[in-house]
DNA sequence: AATATTTTTCAAAAATATTTGAAAGTACGA
DNA sequence: TCGTACTTTCAAATATTTTTGAAAAATATT
């Protein structure tokens, strides 16, 4: 297979990856198509590579640059802007970690701890059985969020040779 | 709150998790209310209950079933089906880990493998951030395979204490 | 300060995903 | 086998999300 084809191929397969996890499918695209290049893109480049407009690579391209995953690069005696993708894939990865549970799981924290203030009658099994999915989600939630907190901390030799030690 | 109110926000608030990770928003609402409800309910109630049609209702139901979240429960004397949710929210974690890692990751790694075949110069540097990418992303993958793998075998006490311990 | 270049915005259009509802299918019991 | 009670299907309608592109704003150049 021959290069441009392995990157069509990665920027399509990466698209619907991202979508599947909901996330905008040219927004992932243009990530991977910022992955696998060498140089930092203009957005004219970017545009031109996968075919679409300005204003979708700027909203994109500014999206990418809040979760963190590419940077604004400018290059000396060049009006235009450039953009780089992070290469490091355990940094993209504990990046989107950490947006992630900045975006949703403290949301979900919040309506956990306003709807444990429901009160009813405790032999009601509809209550009961409220109040238990709530403490339970709760639980599992609170123990997710800290083991995302130290994965987002960590360093990957640490994390990973831990985990796979603990899998022995 | 009273406990009807509390139902429907949780509802509301499960919904919309779901569609930020790309699940049919009314998919995860039929679930937090089978999760909230101490009593299966027949496709009638949750129409009447969630203010949405029959086919939806069963297309719904059958995607939950197929995702293992959701059980069709015969009572006898009775035509009409009715469905329960499993309520244990560790096993709930487990098994939606465990149908993601099915339907996305497999993919991700038939496709990994395929772009490994990728031949160029290996001077090229554009060659060179391919290739480092694809080969970083397969890494972080395939540790996260056996990660997930560990998680969905693992017992909640055994698997969270042996992470919480890791942390100190 | 006038002009040229580039970026940003956002309403309208297009694409995609979801929902409806009525017809077809199924299973049960008389 | 027929009627009834229910479930399933799926084409069309609706809703939602994404994309476009041209105008406005920003920034640099002369």
């Amino acid at each position: 297979m021959e290069l441009q084809e392995g990157k069509d191929k990665f920027i399509q397969a990466w698209g619907t990856l991202g979508s599947q996890w909901g996330i905008n499918r040219t927004m992932t695209q243009i990530h991977a198509l910022l992955l696998v290049s060498a140089e930092p893109l203009s957005a004219d480049n970017i545009m031109e590579q996968l075919q679409i407009s300005r204003g979708n690579v700027n909203m994109n391209v500014r999206d990418l640059m809040d979760w963190g995953l590419v940077h604004k690069i400018l290059k000396p005696g060049e009006r235009k802007e450039f953009f780089s993708a992070e290469k490091d894939i355990w940094k993209v990865f504990k990046q989107v970690v950490k947006e992630r549970r900045k975006r949703e799981l403290e949301p979900v924290f919040n309506i956990l701890s306003e709807l444990q203030q429901v009160h009813g009658d405790p032999q009601d099994a509809e209550y009961k059985a409220f109040i238990e999915s709530i403490e339970g989600i709760r639980k599992i939630a609170s123990r997710a969020d800290s083991t995302l907190d130290t994965l987002v901390k960590a360093d990957e030799n640490w994390f990973m040779g831990t985990l796979l030690k603990m899998m022995k």
